[in-house]
DNA sequence: CGACATGTTGAAGCGGTTCAAGTAGGGTGG
DNA sequence: CCACCCTACTTGAACCGCTTCAACATGTCG
C-alpha cells in the first residue's frame, strides 16, 4: 500500500480505495490490488450540473457512469415527444447498462442536481473484467438488480393504486437514502412532484393532493422537497395494500 | 468438424453447435470451439410440463436457464398473494437472471405449455465468461435487453391507454416469433387472457372487448389463441399512440 | 357427457385525470 | 434588496376510461 505517500484530499476522495460508496458500488469485494486496476481504468471524474445530461438516448455506448454524488433521472422518450421516467439514480449506483445490448443508449440520463461521476469506458470494464472474477460478478449483480427495481415498478404500475404507489416510492427513497448514510426519516427529495407523477404514471395533482393526505394523517410532514416521515409503520401497510379495506370516506386517509 | 459422424437426431438437436436458436440464445459469435466448451457446461436438457415451475420466488440461485421450445410466464407475488406477471419468455431467451443480485429468484418462472430448456450452472457459465469474452459480451446483452424490456412495459404501464397497451403487445409477439421462424402475421398465443390482462394492468374484460373492437375494425381475426394480423399499419398506429385524435364514438376502433 | 375453467358481453360505479384557477418559491435584473 | 416573472406546486370540480359486478357462452378435460 502507498499509505506513506503524501497527496491531497481531493485527490485521494477521486479514488475507489477511499470512496464512502465503496460497498454499494461496483469495486465491492474487490481486493486491494484488483481495487487498484479498477481505479486506474476510470478515465475522469466529472461534475454534470443540474439538467445537463451524463448520455442521452441514441448515443453510442461508450462508457458506464458511477454516480459519487448528486442524482439523475432516466427517461425514454416515446413517439409523441413526452418522457417516461423509468428510474432515478443515486449514488453508488451505475447509469447507462441499458445500452449494452444495441450498443447505443435507450435512455437519456439528466441531472436532478449538480452530481459528479466516475467514467468508465465499457471495453475496458469488460476486459478487466474478465481478469478479475469479483468485479465480473459484482457487475452482474449490478444489472440484476436494475431487473428487480424494474420489475418491482412495474407490479407497483401494473395494479396498485395511486396511493400505494406514492408511499412505496416514498419508503423505498427513505431505505436507498439511508444506505448511502442519511436520515431514514428525514431526506430531501432531488426530482419534482411532475418526476415523481411521470414515474408512478400519475397526474401531478393526484401526487399533491396525496402528499397533503398524508400529511393530514400524520404520516408525514412535508415541506416542498424536504420529507420527515412520522408514521412509517402506517406507511409501510399503505405500501403492502394487502387489500386491505380502507376508508377514504372522511377525505382521510385511515388504515384499519 | 464433425459431419462426418453417425449421431442421433435427437442428439444433434440437443447440442448448441446444431440448435436453430443459434444466434438468439446464448452462444451467438461463439467460435466452434468455445461454443463446444459452453455446450459441455449445459448441464442437461429438461423438459417442463404446462403449469409446472422452471423455479420458484425464494428458491436460491443455481442455474441460468435458455429455453429451447416453448413459452414461459415469469411473476412476482406481492403480499396478497396476487401475481403480477413481469414477462412472457420465449425460445433463444434466458430465465433466472433476476436472481444473480441477491443469490436467489424475485420471481417464479412457470410453462404456459409443455417446454424445453438448457440448464446452464451460473457458477460455471461465470467462470466460463471469464474464458471466452465473446459469451461474457453476450451474456451482457441479453441483461441489457431484459432491462430495456421491462423499461419499454413500464412506459406502457405509466402512460398508454389500453388500446395502445394491448396492440404494443400483439405486436411485440409477432415481432418476437417472427425473429424466431414464425409468420409475422399469424401465430398463436400461448398464455390466456388473463395472463395477458395482468402483464398489461388491465382486466381480463377489457382485453376481451379490445381484442373484439380490434376484429370488428378489421385489424385482427382472433380465434381463441390465434391471432391473425390484417391491418398492421393501423396497429402500428394504435401502438405508437401519438396522442391521435381518436374517435370512439361509435364503440367501433377507428384511427383518422 | 358433465363440470369447471376460460372467455365474452352488458351495465353501473369509481379512481384518477383533466381542466381551471389560484398560491408560493426562487432566481434575475433593476 | 426588492419587484418581478416564471416555474413549480396546490386545490377544487367535472368528466371519463377502465374496473367491477353480473350473467352468459364456449372450450376443455376428466
Amino acid at each position: 500500500m502507498t499509505d506513506n505517500q503524501v497527496i491531497k484530499l481531493s485527490e485521494l476522495k477521486s479514488h475507489c480505495q477511499s470512496c464512502s460508496l465503496y460497498d454499494l458500488c461496483l469495486p465491492m469485494g474487490l481486493k486491494a490490488g484488483d481495487l487498484e486496476r479498477l481505479d486506474n481504468v476510470i478515465k475522469r471524474r466529472q461534475s454534470i450540473n443540474k439538467n445537463n445530461f451524463l448520455f442521452r438516448i441514441g448515443e453510442p455506448l461508450k462508457s458506464i457512469y458511477a454516480i459519487r454524488s448528486g442524482s439523475f433521472k432516466t427517461y425514454m422518450t416515446n413517439p409523441d415527444g413526452t418522457e417516461q421516467i423509468v428510474g432515478f439514480s443515486l449514488p453508488g449506483e451505475l447509469l447507462g447498462m441499458d445500452a449494452i445490448s444495441d450498443d447505443k443508449h435507450t435512455c437519456s440520463a439528466k441531472a436532478l442536481e449538480t452530481s459528479n461521476v466516475c467514467e468508465i469506458p465499457f471495453d475496458q470494464l469488460e476486459s478487466l473484467s474478465r481478469e478479475i472474477p469479483n468485479l465480473q460478478h459484482q457487475l452482474f449483480r449490478l444489472m440484476s438488480k436494475e431487473i428487480q427495481q424494474d420489475q418491482n415498478l412495474m407490479l407497483l404500475l401494473a395494479q396498485m393504486p395511486a396511493e400505494t404507489r406514492l408511499a412505496s416510492f416514498i419508503l423505498g427513497m427513505s431505505e436507498r437514502l439511508n444506505k448511502r448514510g442519511y436520515a431514514a426519516n428525514e431526506f430531501n427529495l432531488s426530482m419534482s412532484r411532475g418526476d415523481i407523477a411521470n414515474l408512478l404514471g400519475m397526474a401531478v395533482e393526484t401526487i399533491s393532493r396525496l402528499l397533503s393526505h398524508f400529511q393530514e394523517d400524520g404520516l408525514l410532514r412535508v415541506e416542498r422537497k424536504h420529507i420527515t416521515i412520522l408514521d412509517l409503520d402506517s406507511l409501510r401497510s399503505l405500501a403492502t395494500h394487502c387489500s386491505s379495506s380502507y376508508s377514504k370516506s372522511s377525505g382521510k386517509t385511515q388504515v384499519r
